[in-house]
DNA sequence: AATACAGACAACCGCCACTAA
DNA sequence: ATTAGTGGCGGTTGTCTGTAT
C-alpha cells in the first residue's frame, strides 16, 4: 500500500496569499522546518494544501530569495545557461543564486525571450530563426540567384522579410565560401562546455546549408543577362528585392574571389554569424563586434554584443555612436535602449522586424 | 474619465521519478 | 514486487498593474 493522501484538497483554498497566512507560513517554518509539506499546514494551521505551502515557501518567503529586478550580468548568465540547458530552469537557478525557477522561468517568457525575437534569434535554439533561414536557403536554392524569381516571390511573402532573409543569404554566401556555415558549431568545438556531447545534442546544426556553389561570387542571373556577380553589395542591404534591377548588377570582378570588406556599408552585419560563447568560455570578448571577417570566423557574437553593452569603449564604429555608457550599474532602462540602438544598427535600419516577429 | 490592451508575475495544473508502505 | 503518495519540475493560467487610446 502507499502513502496516505498529502492532503484532501476539499475546504482548501487556492489563489493568492494573504500576508496572515503568508505570516503564519513564515512563523511555522522558522519554528519547525519545512520537513514534511503534507502535514505542515495542518499542523501550522493553514486551510493550504502542502504543495501550495511548499510553493509559496520556495518561491516567494524563503529569505534567501533576491528579489527585484534581474541585473544585466544575471540576464546574460540567464541567456547562456539556457542555450546550453534548454528550459531546465531549475537547474538554471541553482546557478543563479537567490533566484527560482518560477521566478527565472517568467523572466524568460516576458523578457528574454521577447528580446531574442526581436533580434531575430530563435529563443528555442539561440540561432538565427529557421523561418528567415528557410526563406534565405531558398533564395539559395538555385546555382544562382534568380532574382527574377524573387520579383514573383514578393507577391507571395512580405518583401521585408525577403530583404532580410536575402541578407541572410548573402551572407550564408559568404560562409559557404569559407566552408562555414554556423559559428555555433564552431563555437561548440571550441569550449569545454559546448564540446560535451549532450550540449550539442542540444544545438544540432539548425540549417542545412545550401550545398557551396561552384561560384565563389554571387551572381544574378535572368533570362536575359548572362551571369554576372554582384559587386554592389548594397542591393543585397538596402534595396527592396521587389525593385531589383538586374541591370544595376556591376560587372566587377572581386580579385581573387574574396568579398572585398570595404565594398560593405558601414552598418552591414551578418546575421547569420550570430553565437555565443559559451558561459564558462574564458575568450576575451572581440575588440571589434562590427567587424566582419572574411575567413569566415566572424567576432560576432550574443557575448560580444553584451559585452559591449558593459563597455562599449571597445567597439569602434556603430557602437561608438551610441553615447550611452553602460556599467553593471546602469540601469534598466539604460540598457533597454542600449540594446534598442544596438538592434537598430543590426536590423532595424534595413527593416522593420516586428512585423514578423 | 473610461475602456482596452499589454506586461509582469504569482499561483495552479499535470506529469514524472522516487520511494515509503 | 507492487502500489500510490510525495516532492520536484515545466507549462500554463489568472490576476493585478501600468499604459495607451
Amino acid at each position: 500500500m502507499g502513502r496516505a493522501p498529502c492532503c484532501d484538497k476539499s475546504g482548501l483554498k487556492k489563489g493568492p496569499w494573504t500576508p496572515e497566512e503568508d505570516h503564519i507560513l513564515i512563523d511555522y517554518i522558522q519554528k519547525n522546518g519545512y520537513g514534511n509539506w503534507r502535514t505542515l499546514p495542518k499542523n501550522a494551521g493553514l486551510q493550504r494544501c502542502g504543495k501550495s505551502c511548499r510553493l509559496r515557501w520556495t518561491n516567494y518567503l524563503r529569505p534567501d530569495i533576491k528579489r527585484g529586478r534581474f541585473s544585466f550580468e544575471e540576464e546574460e548568465t540567464i541567456i547562456q545557461l539556457h542555450s546550453m540547458l534548454g528550459n531546465k530552469w531549475s537547474a538554471i537557478a541553482a546557478r543563479l543564486p537567490g533566484r527560482t525557477d518560477n521566478e527565472i522561468k517568467n523572466y524568460w517568457n516576458t523578457h528574454i525571450r521577447k528580446k531574442l525575437l526581436r533580434m531575430g534569434i530563435d529563443p528555442v535554439t539561440h540561432t538565427p530563426r529557421l523561418d528567415l533561414l528557410h526563406l534565405s536557403a531558398i533564395l539559395n536554392s538555385s546555382s544562382q540567384m534568380n532574382f527574377s524569381r524573387l520579383v514573383g516571390m514578393h507577391n507571395l511573402v512580405n518583401p521585408q522579410l525577403l530583404r532580410l532573409a536575402n541578407l541572410l543569404s548573402s551572407t550564408q554566401f559568404q560562409n559557404q565560401n569559407q566552408n562555414q556555415y554556423l559559428m555555433l558549431q564552431n563555437n561548440a568545438q571550441d569550449n569545454q562546455i559546448c564540446s560535451n556531447s549532450q550540449l550539442q545534442n542540444h544545438m544540432p546544426p539548425l540549417v542545412q546549408p545550401c550545398q557551396p556553389q561552384n561560384q565563389d561570387i554571387p551572381t544574378c542571373t535572368t533570362l536575359e543577362t548572362p551571369n554576372v556577380p554582384i559587386s554592389n553589395i548594397d542591393h543585397f542591404r538596402t534595396s527592396d528585392v521587389t525593385n531589383f534591377n538586374p541591370q544595376n548588377c556591376q560587372l566587377n570582378d572581386w580579385p581573387n574571389n574574396q568579398i572585398d570588406l570595404t565594398s560593405f556599408p558601414e552598418d552591414y552585419v551578418p546575421l547569420s554569424n550570430y553565437g555565443y560563447d559559451c558561459v564558462y568560455g574564458s575568450d576575451p570578448p572581440p575588440s571589434d563586434t562590427s567587424t566582419f571577417q572574411s575567413n569566415g570566423s566572424s567576432n560576432f557574437s550574443f557575448r560580444s554584443v553584451l559585452s559591449n553593452m558593459s563597455s562599449p569603449s571597445s567597439s569602434p564604429t556603430p557602437l561608438h555612436s551610441n553615447s550611452i555608457k553602460l556599467t553593471s550599474n546602469s540601469t534598466e532602462e539604460e540598457k533597454e535602449s542600449y540594446c534598442s540602438n544596438l538592434l537598430k544598427f543590426n536590423i532595424q535600419d534595413m527593416l522593420d522586424v516586428n512585423e514578423f516577429v
